[in-house]
DNA sequence: CAAAGTTTTCCTGGTT
DNA sequence: TAACCAGGAAAACTTT
């Protein structure tokens, strides 16, 4: 794409005062104080100005002469405008690049934070706190997919063709996610009664005002747009966007904003009966595998508590606190999620305060320190500081009528079931190498049957061990009833949900995974009371209904439960293509 | 050290 | 043929 564009060359005019031959100035297009150029806390917007700014500096010398008299040069980069026009519009079908996938129902879209933030202030809210290291998935429920697609795109070429009949929802969904630069006038000698109607549905949208750049449309509609962005990044951000924001001050908003949970599976369901709080799938692209997610806060269901904000990085909540959020289906649900829900790598648990649960937790087999990391594959004698071999203090034996999975001597080693379970909550694993095809089932599916097996052999020090031994392994839980492979399927198993310590232990993963979002002070207490010192005791009550409510309905996945009714080619298909398949095929 | 529980290793045989 | 699965048997290992 440079390559299109050769800066140019030309000598600068000797009449200029010279200037230090070490100092860079802007070009006399940039404007941008020093200060703020170097705030690490620039908006993607400022980003974006910022990089262009960059940019003309480095091609762009100031015409200056040093103390030995020698010309300067200016480097100029012509058509620098278009260039970067064309680059951000070439990366909508970038989809490897992507670094965030906006989602709606049963569509996904890849995109980039990049532009996404740039086109709208409601996604520069929301992104612009996340690490880079994240992919997060921003879901609105309620967008029909055409119609966000069509957002998307304008957000990065400008322009976008679309039916007149689709106009109006595409409008509504534009307002709701604050797209900027959505102007709308009458095509030259035109006059549409449609759009006087939509200019009075979207009065923003026809403000007179403000420069105006091209839109395709439809024949009796053009439309213009401009893109206008704000000096200060995401400051101009819809009132509804900014952080502590009382109900109050939400009355009378049309539309609703609900920070919901999303379910680690990829759920699908049947086209023909959408549902506007159906959640499409939460993975995303290959990418995600490291990625994490938000939830709502736990005490707090999906559908029927007050929002909890998100992060404390903002507030996202509807007129209405209450059990109205399942009535209007017609505003966006919104459901965002980032990363960090899943339970990380050690380092995580040493950043909690302990408690007495996860010190049980830690003495038997930290779901974190039990996992060795993918890259350190050595030997097996290899510093493995996470593996819990070494006997610490003695935990307490099961009670001679537990029902757990425990037998009895087992209480710090690393078990292969907890293993697996463990891998089955680390973004580092999951869903790339073991994944869940319906987690309230407790169904997963190992993806990387090696690559599992060399964990495991990680995790107990044996260089030695490969699948055929760790399935051996698994069959002996088969009587236990810890375990099960699900007939006529390969590498597809089922936990025993049922069994005490089991759902204790995936109970503790959503609690832990709550606990990450920011609320850890709030649920500490749960925490402590989900995991008492002994680990088989069976959970206290301490988990609310409501609580257990939520969970259920995170990850629930109706598609999976009866996997007698799911054909084989579906079970089989790698999680990747499945991903694309959906999202590709549903949004056009 | 013994007992109990868990995993590993090896094996035969089967299916896809 | 490769990969996966089922399960028996015995050894090895860990924990109590």
């Amino acid at each position: 794409m440079l390559s299109e564009k050769t800066p140019s060359l030309s000598p600068l005019p000797s009449t200029r005062a010279p200037v230090p031959a070490c100092r860079r100035t802007m070009s006399n297009e940039g404007s941008s104080s020093p200060d703020r150029e170097d705030s690490p806390h620039s908006s993607p917007t400022d980003l974006m100005t910022l990089a262009r700014q960059r940019l003309r500096n480095r091609w762009s010398t100031p015409p200056s002469r040093d103390s030995e008299g020698d010309e300067e040069y200016q480097l100029r980069w012509e058509g620098h405008g278009s260039q970067l026009t064309n680059m951000v519009t070439s990366l909508e079908d970038n989809e490897a690049s992507s670094d965030v996938t906006v989602v709606t129902k049963g569509a996904s879209i890849p995109s980039h934070r990049l532009v996404l933030a740039a086109a709208s202030p409601f996604f520069c809210q929301i992104l612009q706190g996340l690490p880079t290291s994240q992919h997060p998935v921003i879901v609105i429920k309620t967008a029909h997919p055409r119609h966000l697609r069509y957002l998307v795109s304008f957000c990065y070429t400008g322009t976008v063709t679309l039916h007149s009949h689709d106009l109006q929802h595409v409008l509504q969904l534009a307002e709701d996610l604050e797209i900027r630069g959505l102007k709308i006038t009458l095509a030259e000698g035109r006059s549409s009664p449609s759009l006087a109607t939509l200019a009075a549905l979207h009065p923003r949208l026809f403000r007179p005002s403000s420069p105006i750049t091209r839109f395709s449309f439809p024949q009796h509609l053009h439309r213009s747009s401009s893109v206008t962005p704000t000096p200060h990044g995401c400051s101009d951000a819809p009132a509804n966007l900014k952080r502590n924001m009382s109900p109050s001050d939400k009355e009378g908003q049309s539309k609703k904003m609900k920070v919901e949970p999303l379910p680690m599976d990829s759920e699908r369901r049947p086209h023909s009966n959408p549902s506007p709080y159906y959640i499409p799938p939460a993975s995303a692209p290959p990418t995600l595998a490291s990625s994490l997610f938000f939830k709502s806060t736990p005490g707090s269901p999906p559908n029927s508590a007050p929002p909890q904000s998100v992060g404390e990085s903002f507030s996202l909540q509807g007129s209405s606190p209450s059990a109205d959020d399942n009535k209007d289906q017609d505003s966006p649900g919104l459901s965002i999620v980032p990363s960090s829900r899943l339970l990380q790598p050690p380092s995580r648990s040493s950043s909690r305060p302990p408690s007495p649960q996860q010190d049980t937790i830690s003495r038997s087999q930290s779901p974190a320190s039990q996992i060795p990391t993918p890259v350190n594959r050595t030997v097996k004698e290899s510093s493995m500081p996470s593996t819990p071999t070494t006997p610490s203090t003695p935990t307490a034996r099961p009670e001679p009528g537990s029902s757990g999975v425990l037998g009895g001597s087992s209480g710090s080693r690393v078990l292969l079931w907890r293993f697996l379970l463990d891998l089955l909550h680390n973004p580092l694993y999951t869903p790339m190498y073991i994944r869940w095809l319906d987690r309230a089932g407790g169904v997963f599916r190992i993806m990387e049957s090696d690559m599992v097996a060399q964990l495991w052999g990680m995790a107990r020090k044996n260089q030695n061990m490969n699948y055929e031994k760790m399935s051996r392994g698994m069959r002996t839980y088969y009587k236990r009833g810890i375990l099960f492979h699900i007939d006529g399927t390969k590498l597809i198993y089922r936990f025993n949900t049922n069994d005490p310590e089991i759902e204790q232990r995936m109970r503790y993963y959503d609690l832990t995974q709550a606990s990450s979002e920011g609320e850890v002070s709030s649920e500490q207490n749960t925490l402590s009371s989900i995991l008492p010192p002994s680990n088989l005791a069976p959970p206290t009550s301490s988990v609310t209904s409501a609580q257990a409510t939520a969970l259920e309905n995170i990850y629930s996945n109706p598609l999976f439960r009866d996997m007698a009714q799911l054909p084989h080619s579906l079970l089989y298909e790698p999680y990747i293509s499945f991903f694309r398949k959906t999202s590709h095929s549903e949004l056009y």
